[in-house]
DNA sequence: ATCTAATGTCATAAAACTGTAACATAAGTG
DNA sequence: CACTTATGTTACAGTTTTATGACATTAGAT
């Protein structure tokens, strides 16, 4: 059965384009012209996806995307946030309000497609690989268990969360916002400085001594794996 | 350059008659008669595409698909699967573990043909948009990266703004206000020569000896990639 | 209920990064 | 050349950001 998407897009020369194209690669698609069009679609039909403008007479990209993750049937829908290229040092806005992923204008519709895909993949997980490894690493989802050169290793549960977070996607960096909410879960209370403490103890149990740290500090940015 | 294929398929009869047929086509192949050779044989070679039998005894298809969507190196290699029409409902499936076409046997080679070379312009086009790169410089926006002739350098939060600033827009000369405003942020409090001071971190960091200076001074205008 | 492991928060230490100012050079000017 | 102005360099103190260890609290297990 083939995803759907839904897509919050005011401009109506886009918007258009984006649906033909997305559905050229096998997607429903829904189209609202405006983010109150939006929320009105997701009343009638939970989408598998949400590709959003976060330039839009209210509501915007990033107020719907607050909206969503506030309620439980909503919370967990992939968010792809479209922003231009003048607003791309808002990117961080975007993901702290609990986009999953952010794309630029202009962008190839390929580019498109692969991240809808990528995300896709990983919000569907209980259908995706049981084994995810990187360098000397290597975690269990199924069995629940991590090893390092095949030694286990013991991490407690947000740890483990945490970890498989950045296997998912090794090298790339996260902000403690998106740590959050990928590992604690949209809209918690919890203090940024928190996942500090966890990337400490998760380093602590997977780092060898002599090896060389497995997780990279970015200042100001966040954390990867390394 | 021919691009390389790689085709796992265990069914022997159809195995030599693609390999000929791709070769016909000016591809390079590397055949293998099941999963574990293909898994092999990407130790040795990363292929430009990969056509893979769904049905295979384990490692099939979709599970050397998982496999490779894991790794970094690899996750981007476009796939093609290939099923029996008996199987066709399973084909969501296929592309969910993340195949990127597939085709039902039995196939013509010309639409086979067809598909590869769609897949190989589109991938090969598009990848990173994440990605600048000007002359031998090259930063990745989402691994918060910096490249000199594929060496990594390492750059302060600021410095890696700058720098990214100066190579969105290669060649064009700003001022010290300007960057003030792109960098730091407007209505900020700082002395107009602190750029300097960062331009010459800058320098610093990214230039090689030998090499001639990639940031270019313009007098009482600015500076500039150059 | 009792004990143990896991969590979230703080305070403090340690690093890394910044902005300035002072001085040195180099580039224009007449 | 003498003079003026712009830029390069360097050192350093002040800030910001991150690491670390301790502690109180909570959740889970027996």
């Amino acid at each position: 059965m083939s995803k759907s998407i839904l897509i919050a897009e005011d401009d109506t020369s886009l918007l258009p384009l984006l649906a033909y194209n997305l559905k050229n690669n096998g997607f429903k698609v829904i189209q609202a012209k405006n983010g109150e069009e939006a929320l009105l679609a997701l009343k009638e039909n939970l989408p598998d996806l949400l590709l959003l403008d976060w330039m839009m007479p209210s509501p915007n990209g990033i107020e719907i995307c607050k909206i969503l993750r506030q309620k439980k049937e909503t919370k967990n829908i992939p968010i792809i946030m479209l922003t231009a290229k003048s607003e791309e040092d808002n990117k961080i806005v975007g993901l702290e309000s609990g986009a999953d992923d952010y794309i630029i204008k202009p962008f190839s519709t390929t580019e498109l497609i692969a991240r809808i895909k990528a995300l896709l993949r990983r919000s569907y997980t209980t259908f995706d690989v049981d084994i995810l490894e990187y360098k000397n690493l290597k975690i269990n989802l199924k069995e629940y268990r991590t090893y390092r050169n095949d030694r286990t290793i013991h991490l407690g549960p947000k740890e483990f969360k945490l970890l498989k977070y950045l296997m998912e996607n090794p090298g790339r960096v996260f902000s403690r916002e998106q740590l959050l909410n990928a590992v604690w879960g949209h809209g918690i209370f919890v203090e940024l400085r928190t996942v500090d403490t966890h990337i400490r103890r998760l380093r602590k149990s997977i780092n060898l001594k002599g090896e060389h740290n497995l997780i990279r500090t970015v200042r100001s940015a966040g954390y990867s794996l390394d």
